[in-house]
DNA sequence: TATAAAAACTGATTTTTATCATATTTTAAT
DNA sequence: ATTAAAATATGATAAAAATCAGTTTTTATA
């Protein structure tokens, strides 16, 4: 359980950075951040940050994947989001000026870089576009969380189950050809913690959908068989 | 039902100003924002803006309440937040340049201003510090919501109700003296669309509550008696 | 002010989901 | 390879909350 060790990666070169919302950035801005970053790998387990405590910078997130999460009062998770390579991590504390509000852990090993606050929001005030990008990815995040925090308050378990592995398969669906696995290997309990419900009803539920000929078990991972018949069961379209 | 009618309110002498996000704007942009702004009176039950359509401006309530919700499939409203003078409705859409991911109805009679997309990115584009404030109010936004997300997933419904409770008498509670009247008039339904229930439910509890001595309906308006019993029953401090 | 409509309320019942108990399988560690 | 531990699975039961049905009260309107 060790684990953290420094990279030699520049974000020059860096594969996730196209795919993210550097991507705007100049040579100069990324040898800027180049500089500043300090890269490591984290094991799956691994926490990059604690909820309450004062964030310091910013998480890029090269390879890897990542929960973010609350703790509720009787010490179940309640996962907020997940995020995977291209993705940054701790920006609404940054610029809200807030602690952070969830926790993050690695649940795939990741190797994850780390911009230092000051040098952030340097770059940011030197690169309006940048920061209207992050901006405009903030308000989208808003927007999303508040679809989810509807469908929590209306639809049921088996609804939201359904309506989760559907927007898994949209983010972690492999490319191409393979576009009906989800790539990603979350526990059962996990699962749970997303979906707002308990570890059993999850399993009977998979076990219900996977009778029906929707869904797939392949090792650690899910495929989709049929996402016309699990839109139906997530009440989509209705 | 018409109610509609246009006023001759200006910013300078707003008094939902001092304590809005305007607060920081210097006299020229709110000349600006004055020149461009309409003003209108509403009545309980119209609507702003609904879910899906296009943003064309902001929104700034001077007097007045609103709800903001998401339609369910079932007909069924989900609130996500109540807006009260001095608040902006509408910039998460604008700044995120996307469609209205809900709708805005009032709930007590309102006078709201209305300014312009384009003069509104203008103002924001010629003030970095009231763009810097907006988007600190977004992100502490999200953060709230991710607090709501949370309980919803993890409390039971009677914790949600009393959690919502002291919620709205932290932002309705009256100044000074009466600071234990929640002045807002919700329906019992839409309360249990803000909490996330069956309205009968709510009406129950609600019951409850007033039974053991914690609130008292006064009219339209709720009393909380005793808020560090409501306190517990929300499991803060577990 | 009479009357209709909407909102608030109450009780009975059903449905959903969590919890508890326990078995089986998989994974990790010695 | 063996054993312990963790994750997954299944059944039985209990608890929470929704739904349905009906009544009373309040509010709005002709």
């Amino acid at each position: 359980m060790t684990g953290k060790k420094k990279m030699s990666i520049d974000c020059f070169h860096c594969m996730s950075r196209k795919q993210s919302l550097m991507g705007t950035l100049k040579d100069e801005e990324l040898a800027c951040m180049n500089e500043h970053k300090s890269s490591v790998n984290y094991k799956k387990g691994q926490t990059l940050f604690y909820e309450g405590t004062r964030p310091m910078g910013l998480f890029c997130i090269n390879g890897g994947k990542v929960k973010v999460f609350k703790m509720g009062s009787q010490g179940k998770e309640q996962i907020i989001r997940l995020a995977k390579p291209g993705e940054f991590l701790g920006y609404r504390a940054l610029l809200g000026e807030e602690f952070y509000a969830a926790s993050a852990t690695v649940i795939e090993d990741a190797n994850i870089c780390f911009i230092p606050k000051f040098d952030f929001l340097e770059i940011l005030n030197r690169n309006p576009n940048f920061y209207k990008n992050i901006v405009q990815s903030i308000c989208h995040e808003l927007g999303v969380l508040e679809d989810r925090f509807s469908d929590l308050a209306q639809k049921s378990v088996r609804e939201r189950l359904a309506a989760n592995l559907l927007m898994l398969k949209e983010s972690y669906g492999m490319e191409g050809d393979d576009s009906t696995l989800i790539d990603i290997a979350l526990s059962r309990e996990d699962l749970a913690n997303i979906v707002g419900t308990a570890t059993e009803t999850v399993i009977r539920l998979l076990s219900e959908f996977k009778k029906d000929g929707l869904i797939l078990f392949e090792g650690k991972r899910i495929r989709v068989l049929d996402a016309k018949a699990l839109a139906k069961e997530a009440d989509f379209y209705a």
